[in-house]
DNA sequence: TCAAAAGTGTTAAACGTACACCCATGA
DNA sequence: TCATGGGTGTACGTTTAACACTTTTGA
């Protein structure tokens, strides 16, 4: 059995070649014409859910390894990837019996019994142009897709928790620091970037409002050109100042929230 | 030799009882008197310092691990504790040579070279008032004590950019959270819970302006006494009140930054 | 009686919020 | 020509920041 016999070599190297006890998960946003998701996979031969997730090699960094599994997993790379919280809890495994759902794998004991225990598990979120994206299932999943935010099932483990906390972070983090550099094209319109926000915060601004804020920080370029082919007033082209969008990631400027 | 005898024996228990490739640090702020220090461990036989750290049992939530440490460190429990950020840089132990400092705990080549590995590292912050705790070294360090803030020196592996990323933490923290209530006696006065948040934030605060925002908040009770004995006019008494200030820490309402 | 700390209130500036009108465009 | 989306400015209310005088107390 092929499968079988790949799965084996697959443990066999994240025995050897990386970290024991320290897992990575990943909570995937996509953004995509005014809609928030999250890449969910699902368990092999099961109808259960869960996030994407990694592990770290002996000589890589945490975030690279981060970021690996994060291409791994879509394709993409030159994202947004924050670290935003640590799960250790004995229990957290517990949700779903992890020993029941690992043992759809069709693992033998021993290895099931190592795969079983707890491990502690660095969270991070991305945000992505899901439209970009090309989900991949791995060699425990099935099946790898979108996921609307209000529409998320029970998800194995403490998942649906780390979906909560990154949500909650990512919005808190849109109060300290611009966002949209690798989310939208290089060229897009104030309306593109209030979309953007309104997604994310799951909640619509004031368009004027927003407009004033946004160019009170100096980050945004207005260029010559408009927007046209669109069926209504051709919008203003803005590009983001690179030199002052760095600086008020440095600085963590008070944005909207 | 009972110190190798012990150590060996400590070596032989972390191996069997506690998750691998893991560990905790610990940046502890000490209050008191208008000061904010940090809790730093001297290492064996040099002159290096570091913060305290420990590491998670298997059948231990990583939070209760934290605490653990915390105790042991300091003899106090009840307080606040905060994870902040987790580290997993390659590089992260050789700031100075790790390896060159274990070996200065006479330890046998094999256990050394455990020992030099990268672990992936969650840090956590605690604030406690000083002058309740009980500084106690560990099996690899001589000497346990307070520095001042702005005197940390220069600190083994990565540990004054985990100081550094703490105490940013921990002044956002301040923004969203009210805070104090393990670190103030149960009655205390306006100026001193003033003269907590003026320590924390590095920066003074105007007296009138400060009272209006905290009594805003409603999580403080105005008692009948007033402090007596000080040299001039006696301040009110306050207290905080449970309900609320719970109340206020779930809802992250926005506070004073 | 004086110095030092604590109690209290007002005013101006900044900021955030709400809101309305005109313009361009393709259907 | 009209419906829709986009561009722009003003006015109000709330919040924050700056600031001064009086009271109490022990030295």
């Amino acid at each position: 059995m092929e499968y079988q016999k790949e799965l084996k070599r697959l443990i066999f190297d994240l025995k050897t070649n990386y970290l024991p006890s320290v897992s990575i998960d990943l909570v995937i946003f996509g953004f995509h014409d005014g809609q928030l998701k999250v890449l969910l996979l699902r368990w092999k031969t099961t109808d259960k859910w869960c996030l994407p997730g990694g592990r770290i090699r002996h000589e890589e960094n945490m975030e690279a390894a981060a970021y690996r599994s994060l291409r791994e997993r879509t394709g993409l790379s030159e994202i947004f990837l924050q670290q935003f919280h640590t799960f250790g809890d004995v229990d957290r495994y517990t949700h779903f019996s992890r020993h029941d759902t690992l043992s759809k794998l069709g693992l033998p004991e021993e290895d099931l019994k190592e795969f079983a225990s707890r491990d502690v598990s660095v969270g991070y979120y991305a945000l992505v142009e899901f439209a970009g994206a090309t989900p991949t299932p791995d060699l425990f999943t099935d099946e790898c897709c979108w996921w609307d935010i209000d529409q998320i099932p029970l998800l194995l483990f403490d998942h649906n928790d780390m979906i909560t906390l990154a949500l909650k972070t990512l919005r808190r983090q849109l109060s300290y620091q611009p966002i949209g550099y690798n989310l939208l094209p290089d060229k897009f319109t104030m309306p593109d970037l209030q979309q953007l926000y309104e997604t994310i915060l799951g909640q619509s601004l004031d368009r004027r409002n927003f407009q004033k804020r946004m160019l009170g920080y100096g980050i945004l370029e207005r260029l010559e050109e408009r927007k046209t082919g669109g069926a209504h007033k051709a919008p203003y082209l803005y590009r983001f100042n690179k030199e002052n969008y760095e600086k008020a990631l440095r600085d963590e400027i008070l944005f909207v929230g």
